[in-house]
DNA sequence: CACCATGTTCCTTG
DNA sequence: CCAAGGAACATGGT
């Protein structure tokens, strides 16, 4: 369940649980998410090989391995798509429906799975060299925002998406920072004042951070035996409040009254995504 | 049956 | 060169 957030808690709740693991077994059942790896490279780099750390990068997951041997550490590159979880569960357990990548470990096992297959498990690490900064590190300055966003003339929540301008904003998290900072999504990049491109940068690092610290703060099902999910997106752990979905302003909540000024949410099509507004306070 | 979905990439059209 | 639109990927929810 993938923008920046919801990969950065997964990164920080699967990193100390993995560190020091040894990769037993590889059993591949999804091969296309493995993609342009084959199973056969896969397996010869990851059998025997142990985990030492993991990071993310936009919205990307950067496993770093040391193989089997002692040789120098190596990559993988984990990425969600829309509907991708990874979580460890007990040798024991039956393995989900829609598993793609299993790794057995040593008294539990690593599971990718993802219903849709969008989502990837790859040594080829390529992907990484086309993205923009990260949002909340001091590269993604207003002056660099403001300057990459002279230079388009799309619309402002299109190339909120675009992954080399900014590295983690997606659907959701794209609409909530221009609910905060007042900013109509269908205004052309390059046609934003200075005030309001600033206003977005702060918008855009306050949504995100603030979306960090409630998923850090939820009781959490990572191990995946949640009905809905076990992450905090849409879903909660059980038998808790749903307090995510009452934090978003606008997204999904077309008709509904603004939580500012009641005004009706509006839903519009762009680049064949939804975009959630508030006619009245975003006319920036 | 219809339509929608947190992502990315590729292709066509203007 | 740019932007917009659509399709593709494959599956599930409502």
């Amino acid at each position: 369940m993938p923008e920046l957030p919801e990969v950065e808690i997964l990164a920080r709740h699967l990193a100390p649980l993995l560190a020091g693991r040894t990769i037993r077994a590889v059993d591949v059942r999804r091969a296309r998410v493995l993609a342009p790896t084959s199973v056969g490279e896969l397996e010869r780099a990851l059998l025997g090989a142990r985990f030492l750390s993991l990071t993310r990068r936009g919205k990307f997951l950067r496993f770093q391995l040391r193989p089997r041997g002692g040789r120098a550490p190596f990559g993988l590159l984990g990425h969600l798509g829309m509907t991708g979880r990874m979580f460890l569960q007990p040798a024991s357990r039956p393995l989900p429906k829609h598993a793609a990548v299993v790794l057995r470990l040593d008294r539990s096992t690593f599971v990718f799975e993802d219903p849709r297959q969008f989502g990837r498990l790859t040594l080829d690490l390529g992907a990484l060299t086309r993205l923009g900064p990260e949002p909340l590190a001091k590269h993604f300055s207003p002056a660099y925002f403001a300057v990459a966003l002279q230079r388009s003339r799309q619309a402002i929540k299109v190339k909120l998406l675009d992954q080399a301008l900014v590295a983690g904003v997606g659907n959701i998290y794209a609409s909530e920072a221009l609910f905060r900072a007042g900013v109509a999504p269908r205004r052309p990049a390059s046609r934003l004042p200075l005030p309001q491109v600033n206003a977005l940068h702060r918008a855009v690092r306050r949504v995100l951070a603030e979306a960090i610290a409630c998923g850090s703060t939820l009781p959490l099902d990572f191990a995946g035996t949640g009905r809905r999910d076990g992450h905090f997106y849409y879903g909660r752990a059980e038998g808790t409040p749903d307090y995510y979905a009452e934090r978003l302003m606008v997204y999904d909540r077309a008709g509904e009254p603004c939580r500012v000024c009641a005004t009706p949410i509006r839903r519009c099509v762009q680049a064949a995504r939804s975009t959630f507004y508030c006619p009245r306070c975003q006319r920036g």
